[in-house]
DNA sequence: ATAATATATAGACAATTATCAATATGAGGT
DNA sequence: ACCTCATATTGATAATTGTCTATATATTAT
């Protein structure tokens, strides 16, 4: 279950940051080569091999060489698996592990 | 445009911490003061207080005075607005900005 | 008033991160 | 073989972050 937290803390990390939501954002439409995504943003080329790097480590996207080119694309069951864990994790129900507590603040 | 992804990846920057998502966890059952948080966390009390902060500040939790105690709630219009920006970066649709591109690696 | 309790703030430190310039790798084209 | 183009890696630097100890603030009980 921690194992759980730590997957998925990796992939909040790996959105926590304006350039890589542009990328996964130009990726929903559409597989990209490396050159077209750094057409788009203010960023040197290493610094997107980085951010690439990062969003490939994590699952959220998937690489496939093809010759010079490295052709992106979204993965669609990381996002989804991110999206259920989020609704999991914020689902409103009363289970409160306090309700029945003796002491402290909740008498 | 850009000031909302700025704002997203404030939100998933309070995500992407094991202890917060565990915070969040618990609050999503019910409202809890800080201490009652604490005895689940193994971290000392400043450094919840600091988590609190972080959370607090990105409206992703809210914060309500009483007497000695501070009591935290999810804020679930933040969790919405989240959910459906994460949606809207995601979701595959077919308007991809290379496909009437007449050079590159899309020929 | 004083003490106890709940929470916040300040300051320090180690670890992580985003970025860049420089360089390496690797695949085609001439 | 050599050159060019696409991408990756290395090494450096500044900024951010998670954690702690120590201390401050604020509320309630004695």
């Amino acid at each position: 279950m921690d194992k759980k937290y730590e997957l998925n803390v990796r992939l909040f990390k790996a959105l926590s940051d304006t350039n890589r939501l542009m990328i996964v954002n130009m990726l929903s439409y559409n597989e990209l080569c490396a050159c077209k995504i750094l057409e788009q943003l203010g960023i040197t080329q290493p610094t997107l091999s980085h951010h690439m790097k990062i969003l490939c480590d994590c699952d959220l996207v998937k690489g496939r060489k093809d010759g010079k080119w490295t052709h992106y694309s979204l993965n669609g069951d990381t996002v989804s698996n991110l999206v259920s864990f989020f609704h999991d994790i914020t689902i409103t129900d009363n289970n409160c592990m306090c309700k029945e507590d003796e002491k402290g603040c909740y008498d």
